[in-house]
DNA sequence: TGACACCGATGTGTGCTGACATCAAAACTC
DNA sequence: GAGTTTTGATGTCAGCACACATCGGTGTCA
């Protein structure tokens, strides 16, 4: 055993496992055994045990007894998770993970948006104002990082702002789609100034308490990023399968 | 120790403890000992150490050294996890959770019959359309069974028909919100035609392939079942709170 | 005398191990 | 073929060694 580590065992097997099978390394129906994993991570049971049963909870995997660890098809998975959803963006997944969570977000951030008409606070309605503005500056003036920064605390505080806690936890994947989004050069250089505008429009509808408004302009931002995303997951093929639970 | 039982020691431990703190027994902050939690549960190290392994990857506990098993605030709660959704509904954040699970119905749902509008494989189309008739029989004879029953397949035909994985994930929670509804009493005896119509409405416009059409539709269901259901959670005061994770 | 830095004792999670219980698949018997 | 036994995997238990954050005592310096 290693002296020192900076990220515990269990934490690295749950990472090892659940990387492997969400690449499609190790596929549905494939069948490990406890003593096998031992071995080949080099940890104790209690380690594969704890493990395994996070990655049970997770929908990855089940336990029988007589037969072992049984690897479960994708349709198990809960796709909410967010250790589920970074392991389908780090790998083979990644195109059609990021177009649930573009879906996803179209669907949210628009009703979010009217949520927040009617329900935030004032600080929040003032906030999302000056951060629109703000981003309408840094966009103007080509500032890239600064708007992502800009971009990313205006749409968490349209989430925060919703009252919504499903949509409030919904922050962290859209800072990492807007993180992505940037980094892979999907972005125009300098945003288009409609769209600048459009969040300005969703900021002031909040403040104002129109939630039709603020519905409104938030949709057009949700079309547009999704035409501008698009060709990033043109090809990947779409599924679909019922979702039961035993 | 009994003797058999029906679910596994470790499930009971996730169950028991989860339960407590999702309902408010065991607030944030507290701390728990693992050896404490071994003698109040009558289990072994293991099953308490798997448990508490679970929990914390769904964000209800952390564990420090030297400091024992704290319990979270609930803004770190995992909100989409089905563990935690069930365990709301049975306590004290029922109304609140209602409230969360409705309004992420009403987001999403109309973008899913815009997308299986797009979609959606041929079958899926031609039985949303006969099961949008049954309903509507269903619902104008006061059949209330069957009408649940074909509601609940409606929309999961909708969901899945979307093509979007984490949509066709919500069907289970979608069910769930049905069945309560009806129990509840919070249906009317007999549905509104209107609402009868615009089920058909939305199946006919996915089966013609019409997404603007479906939407509305859709978003028409939508905005009518959140009108049912508000007093539901009339009182449930908001929460505005950031969720970062560390 | 008081304030502060150091350092060791203490307790708790982390990890390892051997043993036994349980239960379902598979092999066997009739 | 039906019922029974065997087998082999997970489930559960209990004890140990280790790492390390916290606390409190001790020493040093002003």
């Amino acid at each position: 055993m290693l002296t020192t580590m900076s990220t515990s065992l269990h934490h690295r097997a749950i990472e090892h496992l659940g990387t492997r099978i969400v690449a499609g390394e190790l596929p549905a129906g494939h069948i490990m055994l406890a003593e096998h994993l031992e071995e080949e991570l080099q940890v104790s049971r209690s380690v594969v045990r704890e493990a395994v049963r996070v990655l049970q909870s997770l929908g990855l995997v089940e336990t029988t007894k007589r037969v072992g660890i049984r690897v479960l098809p994708a349709n198990r998975w809960n796709p909410f998770d967010s250790q589920v959803i970074r392991w389908r963006l780090a790998g083979e997944g990644r195109g059609a993970q990021l177009r649930s969570l573009a879906e996803l977000r179209t669907a949210v951030e628009p009703v979010a948006a009217e949520l927040a008409a009617t329900n935030a606070p004032e600080e929040i309605r003032r906030e999302l104002v000056e951060v629109s503005h703000a981003m309408r500056d840094a966009g103007r003036a080509g500032d890239v990082p600064r708007f992502l920064e800009l971009d990313i605390h205006f749409h968490s505080l349209l989430l925060t702002g919703s009252g919504n806690e499903m949509f409030a936890n919904m922050v962290g994947q859209v800072a990492e789609t807007l993180t992505g989004r940037t980094v892979h050069g999907l972005m125009p250089d300098r945003p288009r100034d409609t769209a600048l505008q459009w969040h300005v429009d969703v900021a002031e509808a909040i403040a104002a308490g129109n939630p039709a408004g603020a519905r409104e302009a938030s949709d057009r931002i949700m079309r547009q990023t999704i035409a501008e995303m698009e060709p990033e997951w043109k090809d990947q093929p779409r599924v679909f399968v019922p979702v039961t639970r035993p």
